[in-house]
DNA sequence: CGCGTCAACTTGACAGTGTCAAGATTTGCG
DNA sequence: CGCAAATCTTGACACTGTCAAGTTGACGCG
């Protein structure tokens, strides 16, 4: 039958299973045999593409990153300001919280692999350097390192149920908050 | 033999084992055999004690949250001081890694669990109200929350490998650095 | 048009995993 | 002393990732 053999886009496919997957149960919990499943195909069918199971994790986290620096860019054109690109960040692990979980858990990819070292490597420049342009030298602007943590650091919290309940409703309003009263904090 | 049956302190020598192999390979490759195998007892021990794979690691966590509000109050108590306390952190995480991991991944424990409801809200107070008094009506303390969503965030990244590679050599350091520079990013 | 080569996918097998039921051993209490 | 309960083991089951071998289909070349 021809409609098995040869999906065409097994690869998409797959990956957008396993999206669906992580979605439910976290990306520790994916199982390479129910992914194959949930796109229709033999159990072994994503070892061909992937490797790995790891393969199909990093094959996620890629596509994530890619998401995540168009995400970041656009907020940045758009805005030009640290506290807008804190929010879509924020706005990001929530509404694609598989990709989000699976992108910072490294003892699941294969952190080598070419592709997810570039995608990192652009998220990072618009992390690191902010607004500046790449000066030659300077590999981090300390405000965005520090806007960074703490944007990553409510995120964290947030996905990982950390966070005040009565803040968790409304987590971009609370880090705006946070974010207007950071001068407080050193005195 | 006696000395099989009746190990007598199996549960303290499985959290033992557990979070060694944890330091190893991350909280989800734990293997509840492997921990049985490094304590030298049979393969489903571990299930009579804990009941679960996610028991064990809860237990895991729980111990980690003791620790872990131990280390935070001694600090707030000789110093008073936010940064210092958010340094504790830093290190808690750097040098307790297996317990750090496992404390933030709910997915992988029996959130339920009371002994674990109980530890992470105590450090929760700690980190919530900061130096505040436990007044009636006052969750949080913004200030703490900012400052905990920071260092986390930190912790977070530079666990996870995603720090700038010249920072992460000393991260206490890098930490005080952005700490004391927080006031630009309002401007 | 036919054929061969190659990529895509399947089938079957293997060791390892978590979990459960049943059994064996030791302790402690009456 | 003896019995009940706690502690640990043994054996089994379904499931997992991975690998080798086989099957199917597409595509270019004669």
């Amino acid at each position: 039958m021809s409609s098995t053999y040869h999906h065409g886009d097994l690869r998409r496919a797959l990956i957008d299973a396993a999206v669906e997957a992580i979605a439910e149960t976290g990306p520790s919990a994916l199982s390479l045999r129910a992914a194959a499943k949930r796109a229709g195909v033999s159990h072994s069918a994503p070892a061909h593409h992937f490797g790995d199971k790891a393969g199909l994790l990093t094959a996620v986290a890629v596509q994530g990153y890619e998401r995540f620096a168009d995400t970041l860019e656009r907020s940045w054109r758009r805005t030009g300001d640290f506290i807008e690109v804190g929010a879509a960040y924020l706005r990001f692990a929530i509404d694609h919280r598989a990709y989000f979980e699976t992108m910072f858990r490294p003892e699941l990819l294969h952190e080598e692999d070419p592709d997810l070292v570039r995608g990192r490597e652009r998220a990072r420049r618009i992390l690191y350097l902010g607004s500046a342009p790449a000066e030659e030298g300077v590999l981090y602007d300390r405000r965005a390192l520090a806007a960074w943590s703490l944007v990553h650091g409510l995120s964290s919290l947030l996905v990982s149920g950390n966070f005040p309940p009565e803040l968790a409703a409304d987590p971009e309003a609370a880090f705006r908050a946070v974010a207007a009263g950071l001068g407080e904090l050193r005195g």
